[in-house]
DNA sequence: CGATTTTGACCAGCGC
DNA sequence: GCGCTGGTCAAAATCG
């Protein structure tokens, strides 16, 4: 909870899934390790999972969205491969978190009484931690998505508890946490300040559950993602999925390549893994795992 | 009317 | 010890 996250909690890049009208940039596992601190060593995660031979294509790609300065300098269907993006029913209306008319403020008039009241509570929940004991951090990882919207569509259900202004950042910070009763899981949601366009997602913890939107089938976590997030019951965030785009999702997951179903025509040399067994036919017909996702998402 | 969001206050941990 | 900052709480407001 502390503010000194990049002293103990190095991020390593972790995934890649360009989707649609949200396009992750990269995936990154926060927790203990060595001393990679930021978000933008995009290249680290695909040697990681074992993609060895990833195409400057892809490179280009997470240069792109994950460093780039210039909020206004790529229109997101350029950088995110995206050739007809329709516009998705959250990608036109962006979150009213900090939008909506003034709220008549709340009266203050907290008593001695409930202050205490409240500090007691707080120590019941076992929040409160004794000094010179850390709490114990879940493991974490980090999603950034270049989208419209800030809050995107996971397949599971969040409730806002918080909202914080970030230093060195215009943009606040959002806290969510899952719904689910016997869940602890957490997300925080912000916007980059070097890149308004894309959103930081972080999540915190494993769900104990199924997501209450993919129940389609046995696939209680349906996520293509790494093993390691699999386990972990962490599912990928953006879900208004272009089927133009279905390809690029599993085709960058190494341990799903062979749903790989098309690729772009510029790169088809180099990549061969990005075969042709059903790029002529059915370019949506397999979406590996995802294929349990994206339906349901998209009908929510 | 229950669920969710908003928002100010509070707390913990770190650096100085 | 103090100030700063991230994270959380919980009452009130809002939504569906």
């Amino acid at each position: 909870m502390m503010m000194m996250k990049a002293k103990d909690e190095p991020e390593i890049a972790y995934g890649i899934t360009p989707l649609s009208d949200h396009l992750t940039t990269g995936i990154f596992e926060i927790g203990d390790g060595g001393g990679e601190t930021e978000r933008n060593s995009s290249y680290g995660f695909l040697e990681l999972l074992g993609f060895q031979d990833y195409t400057p294509s892809l490179l280009e790609l997470s240069q792109q969205t994950a460093a780039a300065p210039d909020p206004a300098a790529e229109p997101l269907q350029e950088s995110s491969v995206t050739v007809n993006a329709p516009a998705t029913p959250n990608s036109s209306s962006i979150s009213s978190s900090s939008t909506d008319a003034d709220p008549p403020k709340p009266p203050v008039a907290a008593t001695a009484d409930d202050e205490q009241e409240k500090a007691n509570k707080k120590l019941a929940n076992g929040e409160g931690k004794k000094k010179g004991q850390k709490r114990q951090r879940e493991p974490r990882f980090a999603f950034m998505t270049k989208s419209e919207v800030d809050h995107l569509e996971d397949g599971y259900r969040w409730r806002k508890y918080g909202q914080k202004a970030v230093k060195n950042s215009p943009f606040p910070r959002s806290y969510y946490r899952c719904t689910s009763a016997t869940c602890g899981v957490k997300k925080r949601v912000e916007r980059s300040s070097e890149n308004p366009e894309v959103v930081v997602t972080t999540y915190e913890g494993q769900h104990t559950h199924p997501s209450p939107v993919v129940t389609r089938g046995a696939h209680p976590n349906p996520s293509p993602l790494s093993p390691e997030m699999a386990a972990l019951g962490f599912s990928p965030p953006p879900v208004h999925v272009n089927e133009l785009h279905l390809p690029y999702i599993t085709g960058y997951f190494p341990m799903d390549l062979r749903h790989v179903t098309s690729r772009p025509s510029s790169t088809a040399g180099a990549d061969r893994r990005y075969n042709d067994q059903t790029a002529s036919n059915a370019p949506i017909r397999d979406f590996g795992l995802l294929q349990d996702v994206i339906p349901r998402m998209k009908a929510e």
